[in-house]
DNA sequence: GCTGTGACTGGGT
DNA sequence: CACCCAGCCACAG
């Protein structure tokens, strides 16, 4: 498997314009970018997307930690205490050294509106793997 | 195309 | 609370 037919641009494309909208002094998760881009299981190929930023671009990758709040990132800044900093420095809580206080500064990007201007739209021909996801049942075919 | 590999996660012990 | 475990899925050899 590739790419996603109705993702011309690619995953980690729509992954950078999730990250890039993520406002200063907030954080948000590999899991809820994941899931706002419609494939709730692709946490870790957030990640890879992130550790693959192009140089050129401005991408706040500082602004996203797992769900625990840490910062599992922080050796592609060179060091850990670069993203701290960069965190501290826009006025992100921490819970620890290496942990953010997401009850107070993590953004979910699906609570922003008009999600298709800006991630793209996964809808259109889109697996339908995830929609069985938080399903409590499966819908089976009824065999005659 | 097949295989290995994670900046992950949720559930279980 | 802290590990451990097994899925996870796009992407690079």
């Amino acid at each position: 498997m590739s790419e996603n037919p109705a993702d011309p641009r690619g995953f980690a494309e729509r992954v950078y314009a999730v990250v890039e909208a993520i406002p200063p002094g907030r954080v948000t998760t590999y899991g809820l970018i994941a899931r706002t881009l419609g494939s709730p299981r692709s946490a870790r190929i957030v990640g890879g997307a992130l550790q693959h930023t192009p140089e050129g671009r401005h991408i706040p990758a500082h602004r996203v930690v797992n769900r625990q709040g840490f910062l599992s990132g922080g050796w592609h800044f060179g060091h850990p205490d670069i993203m701290r900093d960069r965190l501290l420095a826009e006025g992100v809580p921490f819970r620890d050294e290496y942990v953010v206080d997401l009850a107070q500064a993590l953004w979910d990007p699906s609570d922003e509106p008009d999600l298709d201007r800006l991630y793209g739209r996964p809808e259109d021909g889109f697996a339908p793997d995830d929609l069985d996801d938080d399903a409590p049942f499966r819908i089976v075919e009824v065999t005659a």
